[in-house]
DNA sequence: GAGGTAGGCGAAGTTACTTCA
DNA sequence: GATGAAGTAACTTCGCCTACC
């Protein structure tokens, strides 16, 4: 019999740990019946100590003295609070089944699984409530798994937005240098020359920067497009849709916030920002104007990823309109 | 009907023990 | 065999609810 085997009673539990209980573990093994055992049947799975204890002339204890010539001391036999008794495996398993099709406790149906499983009713309410801590706990941490890989997912986009935005503010200070050289250029020519001015040289510049960046131009209105939306993925604690007996789904909602990801505009002033872009705007008919860029909030494009972000929510907005 | 009390239950936290690597 | 970590049965405390007086 291996130590820690557990005893069930109605009444009363018995741990057999080796030598640590002073009546012989050999009689209390030899009362127990297995589950699994061909003989058990519902309560009868466990000694009835309680019958047994409640004979009238205490002939179970008797029996237990004579035969085993031992003294039962039935205190320290048979309440040890604090002493672990492992269930059953067969007994797991079958109030694992009832935990799964209603994991709450009713008074007759605690009563009747403790019938069922030879163990005191108390046993089995403790099982359940230690059962609902587990799965609290284990839900707890599948939210946290979920909202882990979103949060990485999320920054991960953020990230490469960054990038992408630092990049693409490298390619519009190098044209902003060449357009003043170009203008530089101009000037010293229109000393020469004071007569012809070239009003389409610039233009010229912009499209030929254009047509070499053209397509990084655009690329650049779409990403600002996309930085606005990813903006708009950020959780915000302050966001409605959070709320304790719903936080399952509204992480995953788009938060109305115009201050998770602010522009970085450090080392490039909004002014030049906005004087570039105007030259450039007015230079470049293949591009749309800013107002085209917007839509209106209750016939959003198809294609659209502002999640009906306000226009003066969208701090990327490139150039004003 | 309002207020006090006892009892039951569940959640949360803790303790003590078992099992296993 | 000793040991530490993980799992878990049982306990404690607290708050809430209900029944009863």
């Amino acid at each position: 019999m291996a130590s820690g085997k557990v005893y069930g009673a109605s009444n009363m539990t018995v741990l057999l740990q080796n030598d640590r209980l002073p009546c012989s573990s050999e009689v209390l093994e030899s009362l127990w019946v297995h589950p699994a055992d061909p003989s058990f049947q519902g309560s009868k799975s466990m000694v009835d100590f309680e019958n047994a204890s409640s004979n009238p002339d205490g002939a179970f204890f008797e029996r237990l003295e004579k035969e085993e010539n031992i003294d039962v001391d039935f205190d320290s036999c048979f309440h040890q609070p604090g002493k672990k008794r492992r269930l059953t495996s067969e007994q797991v398993q079958f109030l694992e089944r009832n935990f799964e099709v209603e994991n709450k406790l009713e008074p007759e149906r605690k009563v009747q699984l403790a019938k069922e499983l030879g163990l005191q009713p108390r046993q089995v309410a403790i099982w359940f409530q230690n059962r609902r801590a587990r799965f609290k706990t284990k839900q707890l941490e599948r939210d946290y798994g979920t909202l882990k890989a979103s949060f990485d997912r999320l920054k991960s986009d953020y990230d490469n937005l960054f990038h992408e935005n630092e990049k693409l503010k490298q390619e519009v200070n190098s044209l902003k240098e060449r357009l003043s050289a170009r203008d530089k250029e101009k000037e010293n020519s229109n000393c020469d020359k004071p007569s012809s001015p070239d009003k389409d040289q610039a233009p010229d510049v912009i499209s030929n920067a254009v047509s070499e960046n053209g397509s990084k131009v655009a690329t650049m209105i779409c990403k600002q497009e996309d930085a606005n939306s990813a903006k708009s993925d950020v959780f915000d604690s302050d966001s409605p849709h959070y709320t304790d007996g719903n936080h399952s789904t509204s992480f995953l909602e788009p938060a109305h916030s115009s201050h998770a990801f602010e522009p970085d505009q450090s080392d490039f002033s909004q002014d030049e920002e906005d004087n570039l872009s105007d030259k450039l705007l007015t230079q470049l008919p293949c591009l749309p104007k800013a107002e085209d860029c917007y839509y209106d909030h209750d016939d959003p494009p198809h294609n659209s990823c502002h999640f009906g972000l306000p226009v003066e929510d969208q701090t990327f907005c490139f150039w004003p309109y």
